[in-house]
DNA sequence: AGCATGAAAGATACTCAGTATCAATACTTG
DNA sequence: CAAGTATTGATACTGAGTATCTTTCATGCT
């Protein structure tokens, strides 16, 4: 796991600045770790404005330090990146989320160069779960409907 | 493909009424088809306001004739379902969109139940690609970060 | 240490996507 | 046709994020 100080060389090593306010804001994001939202921060961190939290979180993200994933509802949330490439099992219940990476899934997407000549350039891959905690804290799962 | 009128019953089917300005709605989307914003059909359906077009795109969503996807930098887009559950492959560039199944990867993800007892209730696959016809008419392919 | 300079921060206004409210209107059915 | 409910439109609002602009801070230089 990216330690505060590892994320902030990172950001260093990407020519920007290791700020006071950029620490702040770290202590609180890796305290957190696995999923949270950008509201969440911004009324966390004591003393960083909005607009901050939210252009350390581009900067974060541009530098591949964090991930942005979509909730079933098409909510937006951050987890904390460890490893390169990867997606994402989180519960829809607490948020909580774990990275996961099948090769094989990867292998069919990338080959899925769809028959017709189509540029495979990404692909986004996000599972729902309940987790175990709240399984059993919980409320019988609704069978919720798949995306599309 | 469906039909506007197909729409139109499914919508009577769910106890709603097909009115005219779903009816308008209706023919404006099914026109599009693949790949279009709320936004779109609120400049182009003339007569029908806001907030009926966005009223109607939930009932859909909600009936599972259209769905919602996201492209790569988050942003939101719908296209018109014609099956059950399927995922999308998005043009990076123009927006189309075309569905696809891949029975191998629904296997993978359901038994995925992630060896910890997290029970899977769904998920969500985007791929990216350049279509035939942006990759012609285009610039070089910028290959795109993945997401997380 | 003192200072110049550019990066970063804060405040705030704004955009985009979507929802809530509520009065007015349109359907439907008896 | 009248009653009653669904739907609509206008509008205000929320949530997520960006743009702008002025101030403040970090850094390198002397």
């Amino acid at each position: 796991m990216l330690t505060v100080e590892d994320i902030l060389h990172a950001i260093e090593d990407g020519g920007y600045r290791a700020t006071g306010s950029r620490r702040r804001l770290l202590e609180t994001l890796a305290a957190r770790g696995e999923g949270f939202t950008a509201e969440e921060l911004v009324g966390e961190v004591r003393g960083v404005g909005r607009a901050t939290v939210y252009r350390t979180i581009r900067l974060l993200l541009r530098q591949g330090l964090l991930c942005k994933l979509t909730l079933q509802d098409g909510a937006p949330r951050y987890s904390l990146s460890r490893v390169g490439h990867h997606h994402h099992v989180v519960c829809v219940r607490c948020g909580a989320v774990r990275d996961f990476r099948q090769s094989v899934i990867e292998r069919i997407l990338k080959d899925l160069e769809v028959g017709e000549g189509s540029a495979v350039v990404g692909h986004r891959i996000e599972v729902y779960v309940v987790c175990p905690g709240c399984r059993e804290a919980g409320v019988a799962t609704s069978p919720t409907a798949a995306t599309g």
